[in-house]
Order: C-alpha cells, then sequence, then structure tokens
DNA sequence: CGTAATTGTTAGTATAGCTAACTATATTTC
DNA sequence: GAAATATAGTTAGCTATACTAACAATTACG
C-alpha cells in the first residue's frame, strides 16, 4: 500500500512538506549512524574524505576539496590529519609541482571497508522492519533522489 | 513505475545494498542544503536545537540535550550562543531550583521559520523536477523512514 | 623575463563535540 | 535533622572541522 493509485487522497504530499520531511529524515538517519562511524577512530571529515579517495582513486587536494564541497585549507588540515593516521599519502605529481596528488593507503582501505561495513549492517538491521514491498517503495525512492542529486548543480 | 509489483525483477533491493544508498543519499542531500541554512548566520546545531525548542515547546537543558542526542556541557554552550544571539532564554525553574528551562524567543522564532521556509523553496524546487506519481512514492518512502526511526531505541 | 594565475599551506577565529571536575540543589538514609 | 548520595548544569580544557586572510611556490603568459 505504499504510493499505489489512490484517486487524490489521504496523502495529497504537496512539495514542500515532502521537502521538509525529506530534510528532517535524512538529518535524523545520519544522526543514528553517526555513532557507528565514531567506532573508527576517525572523525566524520576524515572518514568521508577518505571515503572519496577509496572510490574515486587518488586525486589532487583540490578536486578532493570540490569533492567534499569544502575550502582547500580544510581539506589541508584533513589530509594531515589523515596522513598522521597512516590512512592516506601525499604524493608530488611531476608534471605539476604545485599539485599534491592523494592517495588512500592499504590502511586507509582496510579501515574504510570496515566501517562501511559495520555502518551497513547497523542501518540494515534497522531496515529490515520493512516488508518486501515497503523495501521495493524505499529502493524506488532513493533511486529518483539518486537521479535528481545528479542533476543537481553543485552550486558553490 | 515506482515500486509497483514486477515479480522479482531488476531493483532486487537487498537490505544491505539499500542501507548503503540510502545513507549516501542522505549525506548529499543534507550537504546541497546546509548552505542555505547558512544564510541565517547561525551554525547547524543551533539551529537544530532552535527547531525542537520551536515545535517541542519549552524544555530543560538534559530534555534538549536528549533530544539531540548530545551531552549536557554541548547542549550548555550551544544555548550560551543562542541566549547571545537573543534567539531563545534561560529560565528558572520554580520547582526545582537546579533546572533551566530554555524558551525560544519571539525573534528566534522567527529566524527558524524564515530559515525553514528557505530550506523547504530551495529542496522543493529540485523535487519539482518529479512528477506527481514519483512525489507519492518518496513520500511513501519517507513515512517509512519515519516509522522506522519512530522504532529506532535511542542507544547511548 | 617579469607579471598573472594557480595550488597548497599557515595563521588565526569560531563552532561543536567530548571528558573531567566543579557548584548548587534535591533526595535518601541513618 | 544531618550526612551522604544523586541529579542538573556549568566551567575548563582538548580535539576536530569549518571559515577567511595572508603567504609561498610554481606555472603560464604577454
Amino acid at each position: 500500500m505504499a504510493g499505489r493509485k489512490q484517486k487524490n487522497p489521504p496523502s495529497l504530499p504537496d512539495v514542500a512538506a515532502i521537502a521538509d520531511r525529506l530534510h528532517s529524515a535524512a538529518i535524523h538517519v545520519l544522526r543514528r549512524v553517526r555513532k557507528q562511524d565514531a567506532a573508527s577512530g576517525e572523525g566524520p571529515a576524515r572518514l568521508s574524505a577518505l571515503s572519496v579517495l577509496v572510490f574515486g582513486g587518488p586525486m589532487t587536494l583540490g578536486q578532493l576539496a570540490v569533492a567534499e564541497q569544502v575550502k582547500p585549507p580544510t581539506m589541508s588540515r584533513i589530509v594531515t590529519g589523515l596522513v598522521n593516521s597512516r590512512l592516506a599519502q601525499r604524493l608530488t605529481d611531476s608534471k605539476d609541482a604545485r599539485r599534491v596528488r592523494i592517495r588512500a593507503t592499504p590502511s586507509g582501505e582496510r579501515l574504510l571497508h570496515e566501517g562501511r561495513r559495520r555502518r551497513i549492517e547497523y542501518l540494515g538491521r534497522h531496515l529490515d522492519r520493512l516488508t518486501r514491498q515497503e523495501l521495493d517503495t524505499l529502493d524506488a525512492a532513493i533511486k529518483l533522489l539518486e537521479r535528481v542529486l545528479r542533476e543537481w548543480p553543485v552550486e558553490k
């Protein structure tokens, strides 16, 4: 009985109300998951940057800053933290000595995958109260969000 | 064509994969919206606490800390910030002098509602690329998440 | 070649999280 | 009823994450 047909019915989802509730739901989902991530011993900004490195491959500090929607000085400090924890390395670019390429170390990849597994297990443990049909609805909604996000211009 | 019937089909949403994508979608939605909130001049922790005060009514500092899943010293500082900005007030409890009741000021309510309007408009502007049917699916999925969150024990 | 632009880092500030230690009040126990 | 204990907040001090401004180094360009 998810978003079936219904003539126009009790739901009547106007965009603003949905936007508001989506925002709230996103906040609360992340708040719950956050504590799981703390188990890794690294803060959220570092984990997020590390994730970009692991899934996107090595890249310059500037690219990493853009990916994380953060200013270069902020990313510089995040990277310093990762390097101090031996989770990433700074490499010089042979073509352009101004650039600093950042790469996740094997240890960084391991830590990220473990954290990801923990997080997914935790979140999944709560999602599996949902029926198969409900999961289908959730899956469809996430696909929609992914599409909206893809088309969403990243204004600076 | 959201989460209709389909025998078992291309989607095959296993819980772990959905959990992972939900997490990612939540992160990216909030990252986009974050900049809108910055326009208010107050940080996210203050806005969030203020929101609890406005929608939940006056409450003690401890209750507010629990609601925000934050330790009392942290909430104490957040409240100090709100008070300095004239967005909230500390009131003494007549029954128990240890307690400090916190209340949003009219100015605080105004600021919150304006920010909320901005955020909803912004997010809504991107959501309205979706068809009516897709909005129904999103609405249904958010309802599911709200239910899961309600039943989700708040482990400390 | 000398000036511009680009890329990162350093310095300084603010917010937001924590634990530990403290104050002030209530409650319980003897 | 006084002493011990428990509860509610605050203060102090640490860390992480964000920002802008100012700087250094390097590259690109006129």
